[in-house]
DNA sequence: CCACCCGGTCACAAAACGATACCACCCCCG
DNA sequence: CGGGGGTGGTATCGTTTTGTGACCGGGTGG
């Protein structure tokens, strides 16, 4: 029982950190600025994100210490925002996962598409 | 730019597939399967997750081919869910992440503090 | 002059989430 | 025999999160 009750603790723990830099946009954020500094709207382009919702992302990942951002005084002002070293740590993990999603996605589709096709066969108009 | 575009197409496969598996309660679905069936019961008493999520997460999982449910007529009814040949493929990344999750926990609430700290300094009362 | 870029915020709608209650079934305890 | 409990789920409702579009200030090109 004491192996329950350990792994319930570890649930708990890893739960916490997943509900701060395990959501979609913060991994992929951490996957766009894997190649070093990335401005605003590039990212903002490249991941299909909305303004708010990258906005929202980047200042949590600079609060968590994953991503530092540089604003440059220039004309047009220029921000960018780059991996910490904490940052980069996550790099590892979150290729392992977007590997598995390029590798993959066919797979979840065909299993979804035939989960679907099995679960509604006569749900037409 | 050819590498721009291919980056580009390559982050909208990612969203697609991270917005199916990459919420956080079904990796830690994968997670608290990895060793084997769990009940429906006990996988919400060890995650800690609502009913009606478990029951969500767990529906999504089994409609992507992550996970297979095994409905056994007993008394009381009993149900376990089982990671299928792609689910247990998924538990390499995911633990990748997990594990990031454990080691990195201390650090980001020590930045999060920080950053909070410098952030609102008159923040008191 | 108007339109567009930059980075970012505001207000609002839509969707997801979480807690609770409820279902049907059976068991155990008193 | 009645009350409370556990089983796996669904329905409802209120809150939180997410997403959409407009808007801001500043500058540049047509």
């Amino acid at each position: 029982m004491k192996d329950v009750v350990h792994t319930i603790s570890t649930c708990q723990r890893i739960n916490d950190v997943l509900s701060r830099v395990g959501d979609r946009w913060s991994m992929l954020v951490v996957y766009a600025l894997r190649d070093g500094p990335v401005r605003f709207n590039a990212l903002k382009r490249e991941l299909g994100i909305s303004q708010r919702m990258l906005s929202l992302t980047l200042r949590n990942l600079e609060r968590d210490g994953l991503v530092t951002r540089h604003y440059f005084p220039e004309i047009p002002p220029r921000v960018e925002y780059e991996l910490t070293p904490l940052g980069h740590s996550l790099r590892g993990p979150v290729r392992a996962l977007t590997d598995w999603a390029l590798a993959h996605l066919d797979h979840i589709d065909a299993a979804r598409e035939s989960f679907d096709a099995q679960g509604e066969p006569a749900a037409g108009a």
